[in-house]
DNA sequence: TCATTGCGAAACCATTTGGTTTCATAAACA
DNA sequence: TGTTTATGAAACCAAATGGTTTCGCAATGA
């Protein structure tokens, strides 16, 4: 037993845009490398390197199937994101208003890659 | 507008656990720079730069007080990964809260994932 | 049998990351 | 005034990251 620490944690696996665009990709579909591959602007060997990664934090699992290797979204790691995430819910729960605001004017990105100045700095102090 | 976009986005800010360590540290207190460091095993100065990782990404503040820099914790970026991760739900959810959830946002709309209906406490406290 | 397809491993490369030490400067204090 | 304290900037470094191309090999199929 005494699995190994893994290399790299879901944190890490998650930190990455391709990454993420990649789970979203295998969330629904059962896929082989090379037709993931085409949905990314770099070589099938990058993709596959990806795919390394994420399973080796456990997000995604891979079944051999003749000459291809499938792959497909494992969920459960990132119930550890939402443990971490949920300490600080009590933060936002009390601007509630606001967000709520912030949300439904729109401002919401929808790309998986999220832009970064996402809520805007309201000078609370 | 036209605000450039930042380096450092939420998903890369808290890949590292120290970062993370930060977070944590400064959600309740405002502490100055050195009192931080304290708390860390290396020198003030890299933690200096996490820090400045994560005011990039909006999830910590900085007051100059006389000559201290006081951080505290901004946590309004964090809510895009929980609308990240609202996605993956799903998957791990029991039926009932999945159709519980579907039914308070009353259907999948512009983000397909969550409205700020959705924002809810869940057992984790 | 022989060519093709799907894939990972290996070697390589440029850039980023996470750390260091040193230095400059502003604020506080004796 | 002169000294100490708090901090950020700069220069530097090793290792990790994200990409490439090349190669070998098993599975498929003509």
């Amino acid at each position: 037993m005494a699995a190994a620490a893994p290399k790299h944690d879901v944190f890490q696996a998650i930190a990455d845009p391709t990454r993420r665009k990649l789970l979203r990709l295998l969330a629904d579909k059962e896929l082989p490398v090379t037709a993931i591959s085409h949905n990314f602007p770099m070589s099938r060997t990058a993709v596959s390197k990806h795919l390394q990664i994420l399973s080796e934090a456990g997000l995604v699992q891979k079944r051999k199937v003749g000459r291809e290797t499938r792959y497909t979204l494992q969920p459960d790691p990132l119930f550890e994101l939402k443990q971490w995430l949920s300490y600080y819910e009590r933060f936002w729960d009390n601007k509630l208003t606001a967000l709520k605001r912030f949300v439904e004017e729109g401002n919401a990105d929808e790309t998986g890659s999220l832009g970064p100045r996402s809520i805007e700095r309201h000078s609370t102090e």
